[in-house]
DNA sequence: CTCGGCCATTGACCTGGATCAATGTGCGGG
DNA sequence: CCCGCACATTGATCCAGGTCAATGGCCGAG
C-alpha cells in the first residue's frame, strides 16, 4: 500500500530503504526528521492543532495506508501534530530513499506530489463539513468515512467498524462538543441507523439512510 | 513570483513557456486542463465548494502570487471551483513546460511539492478557523489575512486594504452568515479596531488589538 | 470481587449566531 | 440627475448546539 500506482520496479527499491517504528497509543508520531515519508501500516492516528488551553481541532484522522509527508520545510514547523489514537506501526522511509529512488522513477515524485493535493482535496472538504453542515451531517459523513477507511461488510450488508477515538476526539474534528456527539450517536440509533455494542465499536445498519445524511456527492 | 525560490536559469526557461489569460469578474477560472499550472499575476479569486442549493462554503481566497495547481489529477475532478473575485491577470505554464523545465532542473519539482504541502497546510489551518474560533476571531483572522497578502501600510502605521469580495463572500468563507459578519465588523468599527470608508474598502487602525483576537501564534 | 477513575450518556437550561424582516446606501444605466 | 437594484446594515426573535450538572457503565489495579 506505500506504493501503490508505482511501477514495481520503483516499489521494490524503496522498500529496500523502509524501516519501521511502533508509536504506543497516545504517544506523538515525530514528523520532524527533514524529508522522511512516513506510511502508516497499521492503526489510527490524529492530526491535532492546539488553539489554547481548552481549544482544540483534529484536521484529521489517520488510518492504515495513510501517507504522510513533512509538513513544510525548512525550519517552518508543521502546524499539526500527530498522535497515535490506537498502537500503530509504521514504514518509515528516508529523504535520500525518496532522492534516490526518484531520481531514477519520476513516477515516484509524481506520487509524491499526488499525495500532496489529495491531502489538500479532503482538508477542503472538511472545510465544508465544518463549516456547513448540521451535527448529524458531521456525524454522517465521519462515520461514513471511517466506516469505508477502515470497516468490514458483513454477511447481511452491515458494515462493523471500530471506534478506538473518544467522543472528545470525534468532538475536536467535527467542530463540535462531546455532549452533541453523544446526543447524536444516540439520535443515529433511535432512527436504526446505527448499533452501538460497546461505545468504541459500531455498526452500520443502513448505509442507505446513512448516506441520506451527508450532503457530498463522492 | 511565479518562480519564488527557483534558480533563475529555471525561471528563465519556465517563462519561455507561460501563456496569459485574463479573467472576468464572476468568471470561473477553469483548471480542468491535465498538469497545467496557474498563477495569479493579479486579483482575487474565490475557491469554493457548492454544497446545495443554499449552502457553500469557500475554502480560501487566491491572491497575487497564489499557485494554482491542478486539482486530483485522472478524471476524479477538482472539488473546488475557482470564481475571480476581482478582474484577474494569469499566468498559464503548461504541463509540457513543468515537465521539460523539471527533467533539467529537480527544483521545479521541489517547488510544486512544497506548494502543495503548503496549501495543505492553510487548509488545515482554515478547518481550525472554522471549526473552533468564535466570530469575532474568525473575522479577525480573516482580516489580518487579507491585509498582509493586499494591504498597503500608511505612513501612520494603519494598513489600509480592499474588500473586494461580498458579505456573503466573506460569511461563506468562515461558516457564519451575511448578517454576523456585518454585526461584527461594525463593533470592530467601534471598538476602534477599523475603519470602513466604504463597505468594499478597509483600514486597520489598530494592528495590535485585530492581533488580540487571532487566537493562532503564526 | 470491589473500588476508583475515566469516559459516555442524559437532562435542564442558556446563548451565540441564525433567521426573518425592515431600512439604508452606493453605483451603473438611461 | 434620477431610478432601480444589489449589497449592506440594523433590529427582533428563534433555535441548534453549547454549557452545566448528574448519573451510568466499563475497565484496570489491587
Amino acid at each position: 500500500m506505500v506504493c501503490r500506482g508505482l511501477p514495481s520496479i520503483a516499489a521494490r527499491e524503496l522498500s529496500l530503504w523502509a524501516r519501521s517504528a511502533v508509536i504506543d497509543a497516545g504517544t506523538e508520531i515525530p514528523l520532524s526528521t527533514r524529508g522522511e515519508v512516513l506510511v502508516i501500516v497499521s492503526g489510527i492516528a490524529r492530526a491535532e492543532i492546539q488553539l489554547d488551553a481548552d481549544r482544540r481541532q483534529i484536521t484529521r484522522f489517520r488510518y492504515a495506508g495513510d501517507v504522510l509527508q513533512p509538513g513544510v520545510v525548512n525550519g517552518i514547523s508543521e502546524i499539526c501534530r500527530t498522535i497515535a489514537v490506537t498502537p500503530c506501526i509504521l514504514c518509515r522511509i528516508p529523504r535520500e530513499a525518496i532522492e534516490d529512488v526518484g531520481q531514477r522513477h519520476p513516477k515516484v515524485r509524481e506520487r509524491q506530489l499526488l499525495i500532496a493535493t489529495s491531502e489538500a482535496q479532503s482538508l477542503a472538504r472538511h472545510t465544508a463539513v465544518v463549516g456547513r453542515l448540521t451535527a448529524m451531517e458531521r456525524l454522517a459523513t465521519f462515520l461514513l468515512e471511517l466506516s469505508t477507511r477502515t470497516g468490514r461488510e458483513r454477511s447481511d450488508g452491515a458494515i462493523t467498524f471500530r471506534l478506538p477515538m473518544t467522543r472528545e476526539d470525534i468532538a475536536d474534528h467535527l467542530g463540535l462538543n462531546v455532549e452533541t456527539v453523544s446526543r447524536n450517536l444516540t439520535r443515529m440509533k433511535k432512527e436504526g441507523l446505527l448499533e452501538l455494542p460497546k461505545p468504541s465499536s459500531g455498526i452500520i445498519s443502513s448505509l442507505h439512510d446513512l448516506r441520506a445524511w451527508v450532503p457530498f456527492a463522492d
